[in-house]
DNA sequence: TCTTAAAATTGGTCAGACCAATTTTGATCT
DNA sequence: AGATCAAAATTGGTCTGACCAATTTTAAGA
C-alpha cells in the first residue's frame, strides 16, 4: 500500500548500498573532481594514458575504462595520436543531460510545455539581471535576424542565438543548461519536418522578428513581467505555427 | 565580433563533424537503441561479454568499453560472476542528469532559484491534471508527515515523497525528472548541515505540514493559481529557514 | 531429497602487442 | 639560418590471452 517509489527512498535512505570499489570508478571520481574543481580547464591536455597508468598504479585497461564514460559523455575528447583533452566548455555536460532526458524526449508535449516554462522564466530573470554586454549580445542576434529574413537557415541560427543569449543573461547556469538542452532537442525535432515555401518562411520570420524585438525591449527596460509576457506570447505563437504546419503536412 | 557561442552554432550547423566511427561507440548506440525501444527491459540480463564479442564481431575490449559508460551512468548494472543487467527503471538516467548539472552545483543560489521555478510550476500543473490516484498518493505522504512530527528523518522522507508525488501528478515526465534531480542535490546539500534541537525541529515540521496541507487542498480543488501560490509560499519559507540556519550556525 | 564441494561461468583487471593518426625529430636542401 | 619533408617516436583505439574474484551451475555424496 502507498508504495513509496524507489527514487524518493534513495534520496533519504541513510544507508548507502556498499559497492565494492571498482578501480575505474575511483579514477572517474578523481578526474571529475579535477575538472569540476577547475584544476583541469577546458582545452587542457591530460597526461597520456600510459602515463596515467603509472600515476594511478593501475593497468591501462582500467585507465581507459575510466576515461571512456567521460569521453562518451563529451566531458573529455580523445584525439588519436594527440591525446585526451578536456572538452570545450560549451559542449561540456551537454550530452549527459541529453542522455538523462533521452528516455522522455519522445513526449513532444512534455518538451514543448517544459520549454515554455523555462523560457518565460528566463525572460523574466534576464530582464532583471541582464548586463550591458548581455543586452548588446541579444541586440546583435536581432540584427542578424533582420539581415537574413530571406535565408531560413541563417535566420534560424540567429533565432537560436537570441534565446541562447537570453538564457545566458539570467546568470543562472542551471537554467542556462536546461534551456539549451531542451531547445536543442526541439530544434532537431523541428528541423526534420520544416521546409517552407520561401514566401511563407519570410512571413513567419517577420512575425518572429517583431516578437523578438518586443521581448528585447522589455528586457532592456528591466520589465520582468513584460518580458515574461512577451516571451509567453512568442512561444505560444511559435508552437501554434508548428502545430499548424504539422497538420498541413499531414493533409498533404 | 559578436562571436556566436559554440552551442548555438552546433544546433543549427547543417554540416555535422565527421567522427571516424569508433567501434565501441557504435555498440553503445545499438544498446541504447535496444533499451529505449523496449527490446531490453529493466532487469533483463544481457548476453555475456564473451558472447557479445562474437555477436558484434569485435574484441572484448571494445565490448567492455561500450558497456562501461552505460554502467557508469546507471543504465546498466554489472554484477561480477553473474552478468550485466539493465538497471531498474527508477534509477535509470539519474546519474547522467546529476553529472550534467554537476558543474553548476557549486552555485547554491542557482539551485534554489531553479527549484523554486520548477516546483511552483509543478504545483500549478498538478492542480490541473492530478488524477484520483495522484491525490491519494499525495494525501498519504501528508498523513505520513503528520504521524512523524517528532522523527525528523522520517518526516523528511515523507516531505520528499510529497514533492515527488506532486511532480508525478504533473504527468510531465521531463519536469518530473528535473525536479527529482534538483531536489536530490538540495537534499544532500541540506543533510550535511542540518541537525536541529528536537523542539525546533518539531516547530518547523508543524509549519511545514500546514503549508503542505494548503498546497494539497489547492491541488485537490484543481486551483492552479492557488496551488502555485501555496507552493511559492512554502518554498520561500523553507529557503528562508535554511538561510537562517546557515547564519545561526556560522555565528556559533 | 538435501548438502556440499568441485567445476564452469562471468565480470574486473592486467600485460603485451599491433594499427592508425598525429606530433616530434632530424637530416637535407635552399 | 631557415624551410622542407621523410623517418621516428608518441598516442589513442583495438585485439588477444591470461588470471583473479564473485557467482552460478553441476555433480557427487549422505
Amino acid at each position: 500500500m502507498s508504495q513509496i517509489p524507489d527514487i524518493a527512498a534513495a534520496t533519504t535512505e541513510p544507508y548507502q548500498q556498499i559497492k565494492r570499489a571498482r578501480v575505474s570508478d575511483a579514477i572517474v571520481e578523481q578526474l571529475l573532481q579535477l575538472i569540476s574543481s577547475g584544476a583541469l580547464k577546458p582545452g587542457d591536455r591530460l597526461p597520456s594514458e600510459r602515463d596515467l597508468c603509472s600515476r594511478f598504479g593501475v593497468g591501462r585497461t582500467s585507465v581507459r575504462e575510466a576515461l571512456k564514460p567521460l569521453i562518451t559523455m563529451g566531458i573529455l575528447e580523445g584525439r588519436r595520436g594527440s591525446g585526451n583533452f578536456v572538452a570545450a566548455e560549451a559542449g561540456q555536460f551537454q550530452k549527459p543531460l541529453e542522455w538523462g532526458l533521452l528516455q522522455d524526449l519522445h513526449g513532444r508535449d512534455d518538451l514543448v510545455e517544459t520549454r515554455h516554462m523555462l523560457e518565460t522564466n528566463a525572460a523574466h530573470w534576464a530582464a532583471l539581471r541582464a548586463g550591458a554586454e548581455n543586452l548588446t549580445a541579444i541586440e546583435d542576434t536581432i540584427q542578424g535576424m533582420a539581415d537574413h529574413l530571406q535565408q531560413p537557415a541563417r535566420f534560424q541560427h540567429y533565432d537560436a542565438s537570441f534565446h541562447f543569449e537570453i538564457a545566458r543573461a539570467t546568470q543562472n547556469k542551471i537554467l542556462f543548461r536546461l534551456i539549451n538542452v531542451i531547445r536543442g532537442q526541439i530544434q532537431t525535432w523541428i528541423g526534420e519536418r520544416l521546409t517552407l515555401s520561401p514566401a511563407r518562411a519570410e512571413a513567419l520570420a517577420r512575425t518572429s522578428l517583431a516578437q523578438h524585438q518586443d521581448i528585447f525591449e522589455a528586457i532592456k527596460a528591466a520589465d520582468g513581467a513584460g518580458a515574461r509576457a512577451a516571451m509567453d506570447h512568442h512561444i505560444q505563437t511559435a508552437t501554434q505555427d508548428l502545430h499548424d504546419l504539422g497538420k498541413a503536412r499531414k493533409s498533404d
